[in-house]
DNA sequence: CCCCTATATTCTCATATAGTCGTACAGGGA
DNA sequence: TCCCTGTACGACTATATGAGAATATAGGGG
């Protein structure tokens, strides 16, 4: 891995790094939204949720499509939750390995 | 996924989205390395070296093991390159589509 | 055409944190 | 014992960026 890609890698993890943006790629689970409905949905500012589409849009990981006044974001694929999938698996392995580490005491 | 879950991945994912952590991770890929050797081998500074593998070993990206002066760091497991294996194939499935769209002007 | 709504952008502020320096601590060796 | 080396820690600075307010832009309806 050179530096250049690592640095590019580093890109797409530091945008799944955020709480809020987890949140919107979480609510497009079930289709696609519009800004608004985003906005309702995370409890986010409507400037907020905007640019963390922006951010989210030029990384490729959401769709956008308008139509007529609305715009509607998707998620692009379904890696964002293989992703988050390892994550939650490592999360698992790390309780395990706590409960067994406290009965063991 | 509940917000608190939502923070907690995304605490993950932020400390992968840091180009110097990513680059230690990287070096650690043939086996275990002391902090010196790892300041030597990306051109860090030591106190940074540290603290990076500080949080990398608390969030269970690391193992650490003490022995006499040094202290070896080593990968946890191979999650980390599953995770950046699917970045990359986005990254190659981005560029694939930039090229259609570009012979197809 | 004017107005209303949905979205994007700009600006500012506050906060988080990467990096560095100096230092403290631990573990060997003379 | 006293040094020397490797590692960790605390304080500080600079920078990046998330959040919100105000504003700009675009698109549709009267």
């Amino acid at each position: 891995m050179t530096p250049e890609l690592i640095g590019i890698v580093a890109g797409r993890f530091k945008a799944l790094g955020e709480p809020a943006r987890l949140e919107i790629l979480n609510a497009l689970r079930d289709g696609e939204m519009t800004v608004t409905e985003l906005v309702d949905e995370t409890g986010l500012g409507q400037a907020n949720v905007s640019k963390h589409l922006q951010l989210l849009h030029s990384l490729g990981f959401v769709s956008r499509r308008k139509d007529g006044l609305f715009v509607y974001y998707g998620l692009a694929d379904r890696d964002v939750f293989r992703l988050c999938d390892i994550m939650c698996a490592r999360l698992e392995a790390e309780t395990h390995a706590r409960r067994r580490a406290l009965a063991g005491r």
